[in-house]
DNA sequence: ACCATTGCGGCCACTTCCTGACCGCGTTGC
DNA sequence: GCAACGCGGTCAGGAAGTGGCCGCAATGGT
């Protein structure tokens, strides 16, 4: 720890944890001379992270929002709220590639003992309500393999489940993880197909990162997003719903409730109709039950027998 | 950049950012000799890191899961995605105290113009679906503010809204902040009453720092957590309801559907009692739906009239 | 008005270490 | 066996980091 550049570490982790440090209080902190102290701020501010110094009684150093990000040192805890919170942020859908490598890199660097710890948080604190909608829960084990090997180019070798239900083994080498509503794509090249591949990432039981790298291929697509929604909607995916409903409501009012959710097109002032796509047939119907205004399913007819039943159950209460 | 600890961050970076760097491209990139590249990664290794190295052709330096987390370096995509991310965790009421830490120190170093994004993001994404259960939206404005003042014991001045919905200005020194159930709470002294007082972290308007430091005050409770709920049991928010139903389904049935969100207590191997405070109907109504069975609404009769409702248009749909 | 506290920056001498340049060695994969 | 690569030793020159001084400016309390 006598190193200059690990004591500029600790400065800066010291920065972070409180708001004004007496400058004194870091010097001896950090073990060093009042006149080092000064000159370690000037090397974090040479960095280009600004430190703010006020002088007077009671003044001190504090660390101020400058034009660059300096590195976050977080402890064990903080880590595992930023893996975990990321991980139930990317299965909702939302967050798309940053979020992605924003937890591949806390992933990447953390302890075992964090990582089991993370597998335990998550199988605990899936929120058993939301889950019907987000459906299978993100396996953070799985993606953060996919996403290690579509940024550093490495074979990854796992076990899928096909949409019938049928195992298979399989070695790709992955090109891009894509995020198409509440769901995550892999697209990659299946070695043993000899072709490219769209693999669900909740179909993905047990991915292993083969160590092997690979040369980059290109592409069937222009656009991978493009790419993978022809291919997903090509399939008929067993238990996926394409939902429609029409709504004794203005597009506005069943806008408000399910955002970006669904496709809602005005027939009227007082109608419109709903199209969405899901694999859970409980959200559409909260959201529904949440816009307060009659309603009549087109299709799937699924949806209409659950109304039913959620109806003949409330009626009854 | 001719800094010797600027470039071992920046080594750091590079290694964070893609996984296998041959050394020849790695000491290009730092500008540096190879001889001096290995006395960098020795560097690293001596601050705890580990650094994989792997000989032969194809070889490369590799950064490994270790003991210590070092110093994440992120871009401003991944601190956006960090930030957004923890905030809509927060706003679910999971998370706690480390995820707070941790979004407090992503905020604090954030630059203006990501924080300005930052609040952009959160008003556009806020999922409308949820909203009803969660409650207004956790604004990251006011709470990292809270946070702030709590962790460096700086008065914050604010406007509150109470639950009579009489606006006030208030001049707190906040002591701490604690999540209850999907809601947040500041326990603060609050400077013009001279008392305790607890306020709803969505019921603040705009919150700023004063910039004055405080001498913390002996708190008049033992447990935080405990207090708070106490004061705000006491108090008869409005909105606030205390839902009790009998479900005609096992104990375990309805809890693994509700979660934590509720207390479920076994009348019977085919009934139970579900018990839970909430300030949308429309949550535990969901609940009810998707767990399937029949069941009655002990109080409040709101929920009662709500489940009528939704039972007659669902019915008719 | 005075004082203590705190930060700022210059100066200097001493020490440390950092750097680039060699070298030979072991390992890996072709 | 060869090439590519990482490892570690050594050496000399030079560039830092360091602590101790100094006077100065700003702040807040007495």
């Amino acid at each position: 720890m006598a190193n200059t550049s690990s004591r500029t570490l600790r400065l800066l982790s010291l920065l972070q944890a409180r708001r004004y440090w007496p400058g004194p209080r870091l010097a001896e902190e950090l073990g060093v001379s009042a006149r080092t102290l000064r000159r370690d701020v000037d090397r974090l501010r040479e960095l280009g992270y600004p430190v703010d110094a006020q002088p007077g009684v009671d003044g001190g150093y504090a660390l101020a929002a400058g034009a660059a990000l300096p590195p976050l040192v977080v402890d064990d805890d903080e880590a595992m709220a930023l893996a975990v919170a990321i991980q139930s942020h990317l299965a909702t859908g939302d967050g798309g590639d940053s979020a992605l490598r924003a937890l591949t890199k806390v992933v990447q660097v953390m302890p075992r003992r964090l990582r089991a710890r993370l597998d335990a948080v998550r199988s605990s604190t899936t929120s058993a309500i939301w889950a019907a909608e987000v459906g299978a829960p993100l396996d953070h084990a799985v993606l953060s393999t996919v996403a290690l090997g579509c940024r550093d180019r490495e074979r990854i070798r796992f076990d899928y489940v096909a949409a019938a239900g049928s195992p298979s083994s399989r070695l790709v080498e992955p090109a891009q993880l894509v995020a198409l509503g509440p769901r995550w794509y892999l697209v990659g090249y299946d070695l043993d197909r000899h072709d490219w591949r769209t693999f669900r990432i909740d179909r993905i039981v047990t991915a292993d990162s083969t160590g092997t790298s690979f040369a980059p291929r290109t592409p069937p697509f222009d656009d991978v997003a493009t790419y993978v929604r022809s291919r997903v909607l090509g399939d008929s995916h067993a238990g996926r719903h394409r939902v429609e409903v029409v709504v004794e409501a203005s597009a506005d009012a069943v806008r408000a409730r399910v955002g970006r959710w669904a496709a809602v097109r005005s027939d009227s002032p007082t109608r419109c109709t709903m199209t969405m796509e899901t694999d859970s047939l409980e959200g559409p119907l909260f959201a529904l039950g949440s816009v307060g205004a009659q309603f009549s399913v087109v299709s799937p007819p699924e949806l209409a027998a659950l109304a039913h039943d959620w109806g003949a159950r409330f009626g009854r209460a």
